[in-house]
DNA sequence: GGGTGCATGTAATGGGTTACATGATTCT
DNA sequence: AGAATCATGTAACCCATTACATGCACCC
């Protein structure tokens, strides 16, 4: 059967030690706090927080607004506790997570060097900019000593920064390398014409 | 609708671009080639093969065998070399993979440090073991003169090596951080059962 | 004799995203 | 007036993996 579990549930059971929540929150918090290697959609969150009540390893009480809709807040039990510590013990398996970049990279033979490096330019402005944010959010983080969590928080921060680093430094020595096969290319086509023309 | 254009047919008329294959040879070759950034499993090969030949961008003739089953050929056509000339220029949009390890790491603070040591341990041997593959790999390709692609092909490798390399140095520095917490803890504890014990 | 490799394919299953529905309030 | 935020939820759909089916040959 080989269940693919998901940790889809897990997440929620994390998040909500911190204090207790809406799905709503949830959805929230997980953009701002694991955004960057974990992420999930709405249509995910609310059902299973339902099956998490329904185990007993989440309560839930209905708190009433005045102009916004009821929210549903969803609190941790033990039973929640005990789940999510077996869950974190244990191993996770290695995955190979897709990369459309290198795939299209890895085929870049086939069209113009122009191609691959439009597509490096766009990451390395997409993961620049990224890599600001981090560092800004580093030193929020850095200071924080309330939640015991807080050093663990850091170093899956500081992963984030390390591999955006890499990303950043092997895209430009890759943008090199394409720069100067592109520079070969026009060179032959150059004289390519010029035979063409003294023809 | 938003069809989720998943790239799993373009692999294979990128692949058939070196040479006609069978859906088993692609899956191999998938493996051994792109392996470290894109899977395929036969459950999705097959099925593309046939839609892609039904959409005359691959072509395909049976190859009969004596002790072993029939091998369906297929190569590229032009048609298909234009759909992966117009895939290829298409900017591929940056995806956020999920990574349990870092998950579990963010809520670390739950169990004992001896958890996350465990866990980042066993990262470090399994990537270590790739590293070694990796730079063997490099050695390999780095002579090939031969394709075209092979530039390509080297830059997508090094990609791995670099991340794999950023990916040891963030755990060992992570791992001497849980170290020295699960110090602390230890002594605290010990201190602790000290105070019990002149009480 | 039993496992592994070659080779193709389908069905079951399940995880996950997107779109849609609803509706009041607040900001521009 | 119209867009965005708050808030929950369901249904449709899609993508992908896994399991299963088949069957011969080769190796230990």
């Amino acid at each position: 059967m080989a269940r693919r579990s998901s940790s889809s549930s897990e997440v929620l059971l994390g998040l909500l030690t911190i204090q207790p929540m809406s799905g709503y929150d949830l959805g929230q918090l997980i953009r701002i706090s694991v955004g960057h290697f974990w992420r999930e959609s709405y249509g995910q969150i609310y059902p299973n927080l339902k099956r998490l009540a329904a185990e007993g390893l989440v309560t839930a009480k209905t708190e009433r607004q005045k102009g916004k809709p009821d929210r549903r807040i969803y609190s941790i039990t033990g039973k929640g506790r005990e789940r999510l510590a077996k869950w974190l013990a244990v191993a996770p398996q290695p995955e190979i997570p897709r990369n459309e970049l290198l795939l299209k990279l890895f085929f870049g033979a086939q069209v113009s060097p122009a191609i691959p490096i439009a597509n490096l330019e766009r990451l390395v402005e997409v993961e620049r900019a990224l890599l600001k944010q981090f560092r800004q959010a580093e030193q929020e983080i850095a200071g924080n000593r309330q939640y015991p969590d807080a050093p663990y928080w850091r170093m899956t921060a500081r992963f984030g920064l390390l591999e955006l680093e890499a990303h950043l430094r092997w895209a430009k020595e890759t943008l090199a390398e394409l720069r100067k096969i592109a520079g070969i290319r026009k060179r032959n086509t150059v004289r390519k014409e010029k035979r063409h023309a003294s023809k």
